[in-house]
RNA sequence: GCGGUUGUAGCUCAGUUGGUUAGAGUGCCGGCCUGUCACGCCGGAGGUCGCGGGUUCGAGCCCCGUCAACCGCGCCA
């Protein structure tokens, strides 16, 4: 018999029944009942019930064994009696009746607990991330991924593609986050980086030929983390194509992603179209270039409302240059509490606060029985209200309300008090809800209700719904409307959380100005300008938009990519209109550049994050939760001790000397 | 670098207006228990209330400072 195990321990169901077998793995739970014991063993592929009575040669080293120790048992099947079966696990059809026991590895009392889906301190976790990984969460998590990646390189070699390997220690890339340095021993006073991601090099395996390059590739960022991003290393799936139009890389990629969620996404829905949004409109829609549209709320422009209207903050607003007003519509949201809620959110986040209208129903009910307690005492009754009514309830063909309105207009005409009494008893079961929608709130007060009505029709809304004003440079607030739009769909129940939205992001801006007007790449430099040398000679960079994509999926930026600029004149003047000149721009990206000189084809192609893929899948919101050694919100590796101090050796090795740290 | 939240037993947390000896669950240790699968019952150990200072007759609670963790902003083509 194998030295450790015959079987893992989800192996075993009835048919072994009467086999002597060996298991090994984790004492998972032990249950003590003086004269029967019964212990969960634990190991990578699931769990197996064991147990000894003082039948059993070693029962009173079984009594010993505590949680998570690794223990060797050899046993005999045994059949659990009907009532017994324990149908939550693989193996509970049986159980194993210990002869043999050898403690493979003990364990001292845990920091933390396997057992059990209790929280406990991400320092603690993250400090003995290997107990962490024992439980079953996590565990998953990890196998999820594992499962992943493999089927990515599957689809990805199917449609054709090839995965090289591409350099770790490599040259700096200064195309946006801060590098990780590697001191040179060979070469004092130089340094290595390592990659930011394999841009260039993918873009160089096309000019040298191979047409379809993908790489589960390491990125390497000296950046601080987000709960989405993780500090200093992720993966990526990195494709790149020869011979494509921003079309065909879509065309490519969107199979592939798609086949992933929807084999690894615990059938939750796949969106099979994905729409393309401008950047301008995503911007204006959702405030966000990467929207989650399982979210229906759309913002709109609304400035035409609110100028010259008799809200003086908005109408005075609105005579400064590129400012407009952005609505946000609340379906649902017409409560007054609400409202207030959502405007001191606002608030906190640095806005002056948010205006609003919420519509309520005239209610019909409230306003006949006023109609009926006027005539009771003695008051004029407005027969119009009743003929408004029954108008509407006509033209719903609601002939059932009209004959019952007509009913207790005739009553109130004849003036009997005892029919009134069971009208007032009855009308307000008969009409719960009739009315039309009436705005509410002081800023409908401010700007009239034929405006607000106006408002209203534009964004579609109805009795019972709200809508939300930002007002000023667009710039300055639409990220918040775009978060607010994100809490208003949550907390109105409109966003249905279990699905899988994607779109892309199209026509991002090559160049923004700072606030100084100094124009940068507002992106990726090595993007091809839409309209070519012809787009950047304009002498307006801000209008040139890239063929530059995004995927966002729930809002989430999930790929990121490019058709490239693969003409080294096109890419100077490009350089020449951000500030950079031949020279540097040859330094920088000289080999790439060079390399373009010699035959480049058109290619392009994205890059997905696998971590923040892997994180959607497994419906966690914190990256970590997806990589099986993170660094914490510091980006230190607790358990290896990671970052350290090196010795003096090795400083001298490398030809470096430490600054002390100055406070 | 900045802002928010949190910090009480190994772990998860409660702790009222500032008032006697700081509690519960879980885990740990000991005892009992032959059908549990979150086993049960009895007992025990375990705390400088993150740290430092202040106010007060009296501080886990109030004030100031500080440290740490997380979340966010900056940053991240």
């Amino acid at each position: 018999m194998h030295a450790y195990r015959s079987h893992t321990c989800n192996d075993l169901n009835a048919s072994d029944v009467g086999q002597t077998i060996r298991l090994a793995g984790w004492v998972h739970r032990v249950r003590d009942h003086g004269g029967v014991l019964f212990i969960d063993l634990r190991d990578h592929y699931g769990m197996t019930q064991v147990l000894a009575d003082p039948d059993s040669p070693v029962f009173s080293e079984v009594e010993k064994v505590r949680s998570e120790w690794v223990i060797r048992i050899d046993g005999e099947v045994k059949a659990r009696a009907p009532e017994l079966v324990n149908d939550k696990i693989a193996t509970g059809e049986v159980e194993v009746f210990v002869r043999d026991l050898e403690v493979l590895g003990e364990a001292a009392e845990l920091p933390l607990p396997v057992f059990g889906d209790l929280d406990y301190p991400e320092e603690t976790r993250l400090k003995y991330r290997f107990l962490d990984l024992r439980r079953e969460s996590l565990h998953e998590n990890i196998m999820l991924r594992s499962k992943v990646v493999s089927s990515i390189r599957t689809r990805m070699m199917d449609i054709g593609f090839n995965e090289f390997q591409t350099p770790i220690i490599t040259a700096s890339s200064p195309e946006g986050a801060r590098d990780f340095l590697v001191p040179s021993r060979l070469h004092p006073g130089k340094f290595y980086a390592l990659p930011q991601a394999p841009q260039q090099f993918k873009q160089l395996i096309m000019v040298a030929g191979f047409d379809k390059y993908f790489q589960v590739a390491p990125c390497f960022r000296d950046e601080d983390p987000r709960a989405d991003r993780s500090p200093t290393d992720f993966y990526q799936l990195d494709l790149e194509m020869s011979f494509v139009e921003q079309q065909d890389v879509f065309d490519t990629i969107q199979p592939v992603i798609q086949g992933v969620f929807e084999e690894f996404g615990k059938g939750r829905p796949v969106n099979t179209d994905w729409p393309q949004i401008s950047y301008k409109d995503a911007a204006l829609w959702y405030g966000t270039d990467k929207p989650d549209l399982r979210n229906p709320i759309k913002m709109q422009i609304v400035s035409e409302h609110f100028k010259g209207s008799g809200f003086k903050i908005f109408a005075s607003l609105l005579e400064n240059e590129g400012t407009e007003i952005r609505a946000i519509p609340a379906p649902k949201g017409g409560s007054r509490a609400f409202c207030d809620r959502m405007n001191s959110y606002a608030q906190k986040e640095g806005l002056p606060g948010m205006g609003y209208i919420f519509w309520r129903a005239r209610n019909h009910a409230e306003i006949i029985g006023e109609c009926i307690k006027n005539w009771v005492n003695q008051k004029a009754v407005d027969q119009s209200d009743f003929d408004v009514f029954i108008r509407n309830l006509e033209q719903e063909d609601r002939m059932e309300d009209v004959s019952r309105l007509n009913k207790i207009r005739s009553f109130i005409e004849s003036g009997d008090a005892l029919d009134l009494k069971e009208v007032l008893r009855l009308q307000p079961v008969w009409f719960p809800d009739v009315g039309d929608p009436e705005a509410a709130g002081p800023l409908a007060k401010n700007i009239g209700l034929g405006r607000a009505e106006a408002i209203r029709q534009q964004l579609g809304l109805e009795a019972g719904d709200a809508a939300f004003f930002l007002g000023g440079k667009p710039k300055a607030f639409e990220a918040v409307a775009g978060k607010a739009r994100v809490v208003i769909g949550e907390e109105l129940g409109l966003t249905d959380k279990d699905k899988f939205e994607f779109c892309w992001i199209v026509d991002f801006p090559m160049y923004e100005a700072d606030e100084d007007g100094r124009i940068d790449f507002s992106h990726n430099p090595f993007s091809m300008p839409q309209g070519g040398m012809a787009a950047l000679e304009t002498g307006d960079p801000e209008s040139v938009l890239g063929y530059q994509y995004d995927l966002a999926c729930n809002g989430y930026e999930l790929v990121s990519g490019a058709i490239r600029n693969h003409k080294p004149e096109i890419m100077f003047k490009a350089f020449e209109l951000a500030g950079y000149g031949q020279d540097e721009v040859r330094k920088r990206f000289g080999g790439m550049i060079n390399a373009f000189t010699y035959g480049a084809p058109p290619h392009g192609g994205c890059a997905a994050g696998i971590d923040r893929l892997v994180m959607l899948l497994a419906d966690e919101t914190n990256i970590r939760e997806v990589i099986m050694f993170p660094m914490n919100q510091r980006a230190e590796d607790l358990m290896m001790g990671a970052p350290s101090e090196p010795t003096n050796e090795q400083l001298r090795d490398l030809h470096l000397r430490v600054i002390p740290q100055e406070d």
